[in-house]
DNA sequence: GAGAACGATTGACCTAGTACACTGGGCCGG
DNA sequence: CCGGCCCAGTGTACTAGGTCAATCGTTCTC
């Protein structure tokens, strides 16, 4: 019988110890929690936690943050499958958000926005879905947040080409491209509202310093600034929609196609649209000359404004 | 008692209607079915229909395709609460698909386009979600057929006004009016892949015509017609995604709004982005002026292409 | 030694899309 | 008259996804 002045924790060890020993408690059952402990022994939840530590020590049970503690299963018998499931060389450090984000581009980047779901990329980082929540508000805050370091990723030269035309050029360039690389982006974010994603509002920044010194009022700067990079939206949404549909059909993708383009056929060839008939595919599918064409379009008229001030 | 001699169906009828005056069957109470019918008294599935489409016509039951058979008031009493949820001038006739889609797009209009699940659609038109497949094949086609019903809401002039410049102002505000009409319909569909929405290979095509006799290469032709398009497409959005952002925070409005200004403030405040400080909601609030602004650029820098081709 | 704060985790709830099976009336060939 | 086939509409139910609430072990602070 241990004495009275024996440490408290020391006896209830001593205590669930036996039940364990005496098969009460069986590998694999649930110990009670340290609160439970804390209760029913009536003591300080910092003694209950000594209680826990001594009996991890032993190897009595294991312990997962967040899950509980259950009696663990005598050495030299092994449990049947880990449920470890992911690789990790990584040493599974804390998560933190950039993390986070980065995995959900990478997710975004390859199977699209749809795919970025919570339970999707908690898999990914090997977590809890709830964990996400540490970390961001929501969905639609991840995905704003996304956004935000996409943007964040290019270097904006920092006096930058000489001529408005060329850093003009430059800047909805780089946004083409960026768009290019991450295909979601146009859908994710509204372009003309770069408010509340600070590395947008460093592009129009960028693009406002760019027609400083033209002459043009402020309120015209704006406007062209948004106008520029607006040209880079709907071209790069359509190059998604595409890569999107592909995708989401899966292995019917060529059954899909077929069809499409069966369909396409009756529609051109009904007559109702015989001028849409005769240039197709070659044109459409050319983005990047779409976008190139457009752009020159909107210099060569900006550059009108800017020789001829109304 | 009749004799043998009489059709079985009168038989039936006659029984049925006898049935009915006893009070034995009350308005409102479900007729057994016709095949209930056929298999009670022996008789084929024809003959049973014959009974229904003969009380049917004396005006005793009131048949609902679908939904069974029930016993009708009799005439100058009207039903006091009636079942039915909706306003309905219209006698319910058969779900079709055009009261479908104008149905979902009044919902999109005022909701956005996330209000519109197959489940709210269905309860706008008292019908059971799964009714709704009969018409679309899924909420894919039916977010398209939405937007091919939505651009074919216009009539285009048939000549249309003198001179390339008119004709392409014309459409581009045309559509601009169009999506803010329907400010889901950028979000909807891609703008660049006109084909498979018949009515937007109209515009399209349209388009193309009022390009004709210009000199310019048919792949010319339609990236300026594409171009065209696209220009309205992200202003469309923003505007879009405002609206959105209003309705979804719902009663906690204010409080989000004030939130966001003050963020917006900080961000601005901050010193790194002096330009974009200066220059604020007047212009960004302004998107009409923004999408005229895009236009003019736009048109001016293709009138330097007709005017010197390349 | 006690308690608050914290990050992680699980379970549960709600919404949404839609496959499946069934019922009901209409119609056609025997 | 009969049997069977077809289409429209419906109810059930399964799955996926976003998110709240409760709980767990740990740590930091009095």
């Amino acid at each position: 019988m241990p004495s009275s002045k024996e440490p408290p924790y020391r006896r209830i060890v001593a205590e669930i110890r036996a039940r364990i020993q005496a098969g009460d408690l069986r590998p694999g059952d649930r110990m009670p929690s340290i609160r439970q402990i804390a209760q029913r022994w009536g003591v300080a939840v910092a003694t209950a936690t000594r209680v826990m530590a001594t009996l991890r020590d032993e190897g009595l049970v294991e312990t997962k943050v967040g899950a509980g503690t259950v009696i663990s299963t005598p050495a030299g018998q092994k449990r049947p499958a880990a449920p470890r499931r992911r690789q990790d060389a990584a040493p599974k450090q804390a998560l933190d958000r950039k993390q986070v984000l980065r995995t959900a581009i990478a997710i975004a980047d390859v199977e699209g926005l749809d795919a970025v779901s919570m339970r999707r990329l908690a898999a990914e980082l090997d977590v809890g879905p709830m964990s996400l929540y540490r970390h961001v508000a929501g969905k639609h805050e991840l995905v704003t947040q996304m956004a935000d370091e996409a943007f964040g990723e290019p270097e904006l030269p920092v006096p930058g080409p000489d001529g408005w035309r060329a850093k003009l050029e430059l800047i909805a360039r780089l946004q083409w491209r960026l768009c290019r690389r991450h295909l979601w982006l146009p859908g994710a974010v509204s372009f003309i509202r770069p408010l509340f994603v600070p590395s947008m509002m460093a592009h129009t920044e960028w693009t406002l310093r760019a027609l400083d010194g033209l002459g043009l009022t402020m309120s015209t700067r704006m406007r062209e600034a948004l106008t520029l990079h607006a040209l880079v939206i709907p071209v790069a949404q359509s190059m998604a929609a595409e890569v999107e549909a592909e995708q989401e059909t899966g292995v019917t993708l060529d059954q899909w196609r077929l069809s499409q383009r069966k369909r396409a056929g009756e529609l051109l060839g009904s007559g109702r649209f015989p001028l849409l008939a005769t240039a197709q595919e070659d044109v459409v599918s050319d983005l990047d000359g779409l976008f190139e064409y457009s752009l020159a379009r909107h210099l060569n008229g900006f550059a009108a404004l800017v020789e001829d001030p109304p």
